[in-house]
DNA sequence: TTATTGTTTATTGTATACAAAATACAATGA
DNA sequence: TCATTGTATTTTGTATACAATAAACAATAA
């Protein structure tokens, strides 16, 4: 077969979901606001089923409340949803790594992952290292060789929430510490470290992203 | 007001969701096999709309597999199913019950449900027994504080799994000691016992589960 | 006035209609 | 025969139409 990339195209629900969950993250929405469906197919120039299916997936998701017969409401992303949201996907990750270092067998992947962003000069952009990050931790979740955690982890993962973390290069070589600590980890099939560390680590991104949270704060 | 409880209708999405999870949790579906949504509208006499969103609600759980222009595919039940499952609900209520002893304050709902359930005779009813042990998790899920963990677990419980296993006296005692040494943890907010204690737990009725399971095929 | 009921309007829940894609199969030509 | 192409059928994706609920407000009676 020639080698072409199968061009995909996705159900709108999809692409509003990833759309709206965007707009709720960067807070274009008040928290508690009432988002009227209506409203929103015709913002986009849909009709309502598809946004109606993107609602749904949105509330399953956690970051929207559905109510019969009534309009949803935009959840605040405010500290306590990140703390909620940040202490099931630390865990979701932890015993994602656990599995890598019981399981794994071929690590060449996840290795080259971290070689070729160790080759880059510092600090990398935005998308650079939003695409590292992202690489590496996909890897980690297949590894684990449970597709459930998987899709769960996919579907948390949100890559705008540390934006504004990253650009600055002591965060970037502290990242790369902490993945190739995991990386130690998970190649000696030592799972209950491989476990602690990468719940320290996704708890770090945590704290990192309530601080800047806060700076802004003192400044507005 | 007067003391009537308010009658809710569910939206017909959410009952045909239960109805097919519980279908194919129970093998009404062979795994692999394509269901067409048109056929189940049908069989449920309702029109599409309210079933390609079960389908979608029961694919963002795991038990359907949704394909861009085509037949949905059931999940397959099977040990590998079961293993991805029960690992993932292990963790996320380990850490509930971490949460539920370090941040909770007031046990005395946990322990009277307890307690009301070791006053019974035993062996319970199969509807009793799960009615207790829903109550039980529910109640530590509520004390964990994290509204999305308590989504994410309601979404993953499925009593159905264990009703093979439940009847048997000596079933019901053990599960009677571990919630015991559950509730002991958690009011002495010992976090990491609560943890490891719980972890334990869920995975010991996946055990039972699939000894159930292997019984069943040994005889067929 | 105040509480209750009727009416209107906005918004959602469900059903149906239409469009696009995938599949099966017949027709065609080598 | 075999591969390819056209066509019909099935099934899904999206839009629209209709029904039911909820909220707002006007009207009525005490």
């Amino acid at each position: 077969m020639i080698p072409f990339t199968k061009l995909e195209a996705t159900p709108l629900s999809d692409r509003i979901s990833t759309l709206l969950k965007d707009a709720i993250i960067e807070g274009q929405f008040k928290a508690g606001e009432e988002i009227v469906l209506t409203a929103i197919a015709e913002r986009y120039g849909v009709s309502r089923t598809p946004v109606r299916e993107a609602f749904q997936s949105l509330a399953k998701d956690g970051f929207l409340t559905l109510r019969m017969n009534k309009s949803a409401i935009v959840v605040g992303i405010d500290e306590h949803f990140l703390r909620n949201h940040y202490e099931i996907r630390s865990v979701l990750e932890a015993q994602a790594a656990y599995n890598a270092a019981a399981n794994g067998k071929d690590f060449s992947r996840l290795q080259r992952i971290q070689d070729d962003a160790e080759k880059m000069r510092l600090p990398m952009s935005l998308d650079e290292f939003r695409s590292y990050n992202m690489k590496f931790h996909r890897c980690i979740w297949d590894l684990s060789g449970n597709e459930r955690l998987q899709q769960l982890l996919s579907d948390m993962w949100v890559s705008s929430y540390s934006s504004s973390a990253l650009p600055e290069i002591h965060r970037q070589t502290r990242t790369f510490n902490s993945h190739r600590r995991l990386i130690n980890d998970i190649i000696n099939h030592d799972c209950d470290a491989a476990f602690e560390h990468m719940k320290r680590h996704i708890i770090g991104s945590l704290n990192n992203i309530l601080k800047i949270l806060d700076e802004g704060k003192k400044e507005a």
